[in-house]
DNA sequence: CTGAAAGCGCTTACAG
DNA sequence: CTGAAAGCGCTTACAG
């Protein structure tokens, strides 16, 4: 048996096969000044011996491991996975590689200490619900962090996400337009600022419009299937019957309409319903749920080239973008047929 | 601006704060021989200097990461969230990271070059589906890969799956007995041996109980919800009408049993309707689909101790092991109501 | 049990 | 443009 621990080809090895010091191998590795020729003796050489450089080495020197970390919660929520792709198509393009953590008590505090260990040059945070200590004195040490999807008012780093108050917005806009005024909202937990955000703008804007959202009419709970049908079997116990409901994301809505469903509730005739995520399950056919789509991916590429710049030295004050939220009309909202 | 970049506190600083040599901090780091006074007063020093260690240095001195890399495809279906959930917690477990690849079509390569970059020390794949020159030669040269999910028998390394040759035959005792036995099959792409291996099973079986499977039930697609619904819809325009229908995936089998319904087939009194994976959305209410369930968590930790042992320099003969399925039985097959 | 020293494989001033 | 050399921050024989 060969045994994978057979020493390692060095860049000294490549030298030697190519006539040159090691030095010169290393400015062909790193893009140093080299001359023509003795670049191509070195490259032939890379190829002759099987060259790899070590990237270990390479860290310790620079300082840099050319790695991000990656936090995601709950990847039973199909919107996680959807970023996770996004976020990892990002950082292939960065050049970079993705260490991730799928969120459990202990991880934040480990993707801010791998900053410190130089296992990552920053870390990327798709789940930020509070500003822990951790959290404070990696950015009191100028640890590159950006935090996706949720925001954090009170934090002093780069953070992007939909512009969920608009989306909220969006949704009292159209229900309203199509005259569904007795508007109800299933929300998610009160510490997602998604949650919080979307509310808030779907409250405001059916307030500006002359028709309040009623307090009797707001349920929140997680953001799972389970809480979206409870949900709304608790509203059909309100005295009013609402004839449009938003959920705070799509895995709310999916559940809140099989609730409707099962109660002889009609969807869309009876009941309108509207999610946010946009996440695959929307589009099947037995749902074809209308919803507000977030880009991933134009969020995970900012993430990424925000943080990309931060570990190159940016200490700029930080950015807080919010992309544009769109609304996807389908089948769940399709005025009468 | 502090700047992160300021000097990193080192293994000498705590030395020094300690009154001892940089060796014997490295030595309480490694757990090697220090008297119990040292090392209580070099683990106060790094308290107090804020002392994180150097991973890349530890590294390319031990010429291990600690890090495990892991590629998964598709992660569009909710399957693989699963996978990588119980992998990070695996992980995290035996005390290492995970570098992640979402798989296009440079992935397997690049995950493998990783390998020998020194980046990871070994490597979990999720989706393997051939065996390319890449995988050959890490092979050959010893490199710790386990394959998971999928598993492919010309190949000299770790597999671990779930055995779904069983699992289509449990399905096919399932069905046969009680009485399904105009059964169907929709399943995979070919190129997945976990598609050919239920196919085979359930095949096998039915044929072995006297009822053999009709070639015109047979359907392939890709593992999508809409080829499961395109495959029913297809099987509809078959001469004989199944009254039992067992999918590769629960994907297809959420897609077809929309596409039966939309029919006017009802489920399961006219048609049962079992998938596989046990996915969370087949147990929401709406679909409520009988399905295999592979045990992810088990399958996982198998998975990561197989990678742990390897890199430690076990070369015994390679592993292959076969979780024994589990039949969840649901409404989509509730016997007639 | 402990320290001085070598060295892991690179990058990067410093001379030439 | 190129080489000799220092050094990144650790681990680990080697002496004592």
């Amino acid at each position: 048996m060969a045994g994978y621990n057979r020493r390692m080809v060095t860049s000294r090895d490549v030298a030697r096969a190519a006539g040159v010091s090691q030095a010169t191998v290393s400015r062909v590795l790193s893009d140093g000044v080299v001359s023509e020729s003795a670049r191509r003796r070195v490259l032939a050489a890379m190829r002759d011996v099987g060259y790899v450089p070590n990237r270990a080495a390479r860290a310790m020197r620079t300082g840099r491991s050319g790695t991000v970390g990656v936090v995601v919660a709950d990847l039973e929520n199909p919107f996680y996975p959807l970023m996770l792709d996004a976020l990892s198509a990002a950082v292939e393009r960065a050049g970079l590689r993705m260490i991730v953590w799928v969120a459990t008590n202990s991880t934040n505090a480990a993707a801010l200490e791998a900053i410190r260990e130089r296992s990552v040059d920053g870390v990327v945070f798709t789940t930020a619900t509070e500003h822990s200590a951790e959290l404070h004195s990696a950015l009191e040490r100028g640890s590159p962090v950006v935090l996706v999807n949720r925001a954090l008012p009170e934090v002093a780093c780069d953070q992007v996400s939909s512009d969920n108050d608009a989306g909220g917005a969006l949704v009292a806009d159209y229900l309203v337009r199509h005259d569904r005024i007795r508007a109800a909202f299933i929300g998610g937990p009160p510490r997602a600022s998604t949650s919080r955000a979307r509310l808030r703008g779907f409250e405001r804007r059916l307030r500006e419009l002359g028709h309040p959202l009623r307090p009797d009419l707001v349920v929140e709970g997680e953001y799972t299937y389970d809480d979206g049908r409870r949900g709304l079997e608790r509203m059909l116990r309100a005295a009013v019957v609402p004839n449009a409901l938003f959920c705070g994301n799509d895995l709310l809505a999916l559940g809140a309409m099989d609730a409707a469903r099962a109660a002889g509730i009609r969807v869309p005739d009876d009941l309108w319903i509207v999610g946010y995520d946009d996440i695959p399950m929307s589009a099947w056919n037995a749902y074809d749920l209308t919803t507000v789509r977030q880009d991933v991916t134009e969020t995970a590429g900012l993430a990424v080239s925000l943080l990309v710049s931060r570990v190159a030295g940016d200490d700029r004050p930080p950015v807080r973008t919010q992309f544009a939220p769109q609304l996807i009309v389908r089948g769940s909202t399709r005025h009468s047929v």
